[in-house]
DNA sequence: TAAAAAACATACTACCTAGTATTTATTTTT
DNA sequence: AAAAATAAATACTAGGTAGTATGTTTTTTA
């Protein structure tokens, strides 16, 4: 391995680990120490490839959780399926397969918006672009469904589409407080009240 | 001030400045110094009226928060006007009228949910014991709008209340990475298009 | 009014925190 | 192969953290 991918692939360990721990234990309170016992490296190989904390941070944001929001929740926005079909997978669906885990610690997006999305404004820009890049392929696949027909041309495609991404990060924070799904199958059924009123 | 008042006092001040603190700054990342300093006494005063930060934690939870949540989005569920107007009011109207600062910083009920909500059950049970009572006044007022009018027979009215309490955390949350209201706007517009749906 | 109890203050401990300074090892370049 | 550059380790600093131990003041009780 040269020089150049080891070090992207000791940077993307780090962004790794950090992302895993920052979801489980929260931001401001994984130690940059933790982190990188996680990775069995040293705080040297740290502040070798991050100016400090705050750089990873915004690493973890653009780099892996843009990433994961735009593999599970937008690139499928933009498949050939029925739109409303479409829909109910990203916010229906998919919901009742989540792992444990997953269930328990909620959406890591929403954890940051909700942990550091007040703190600085590089934290604000870096989570508002990737609500930004969901309510964009929102908006296309409602438009795609106004035009093929199946949903109601007087609707405006971008107040649903934040009215659906409210509520799908709401319910996912909701959701740690239970221990089991059935708080899911009542926002799953309310959400279907939702689609059945856009639905041409 | 006889010993007992006294005692009730301090302990309630140092509910309050905790949390705001909490509200400002988040759960974890507010020490009992910063909170002693901003109630002009000392840390011995603290673990006099407090077992650990734990205790406080639950403390604000279900003393200062339940209050705060049952004043201003509870008890106007059982206020005798219309139950959709009533809606309205509560997840609608009323989020344009909130400061700069409570913007800012989004739900206090939902910052602690996606802070600590997946940390200990003694925190998941306080915090559960809100949703919950805020649920039933929902299901309340929906029920009412069914018997009386107004609300589509049809339609359940748990699942209708976890869409609702959902969709208005979520937005609260987005709402902080932006810097002006247009995004409370599409949410709003989003919600009447939910509520159209429930409308008799 | 003396004793007991409650309310609070002061001073401390042991540990964690972000970040720095310096050294060593490994590649790359010349 | 020597010089230069990069990757990473080690050892440190200055300050914050929850919680404790003990002392002082005020209020209540007997």
């Amino acid at each position: 391995m040269d020089q150049r991918q080891k070090s992207e692939h000791t940077r993307q360990l780090i962004i790794d680990e950090a992302f895993k721990l920052f979801y489980e234990n929260g931001f401001k309170t994984t130690s940059v120490d933790t982190i990188m016992k996680a990775t069995n490296l040293t705080k040297g190989a740290f502040y070798h490839h991050f100016k400090n904390k705050e750089e990873l941070g915004i690493a973890v944001i653009s780099r892996k959780l843009q990433k994961r929001v735009y593999e599970s929740m937008i690139a499928p926005l933009y498949g050939p399926e029925p739109p409303l079909e479409i829909l109910n997978g990203i916010f229906s669906k998919r919901l009742k397969n989540f792992t444990f885990y997953e269930k328990q610690h909620g959406c890591p997006t929403n954890n940051f918006i909700n942990e550091i999305g007040d703190y600085e404004t590089a934290y604000q820009s870096a989570l508002k672009r990737i609500v930004e890049e969901w309510k964009s392929a929102l908006v296309y696949v409602l438009d795609r469904g106004k035009t093929e027909g199946g949903i109601k041309k007087d609707i405006c495609s971008k107040s649903v589409a934040v009215y659906l991404i409210s509520a799908f990060e709401g319910i996912r924070g909701l959701r740690k407080l239970y221990d089991n799904d059935l708080i899911l199958d009542e926002y799953m059924a309310g959400l279907s009240v939702y689609i059945n009123q856009i639905k041409a």
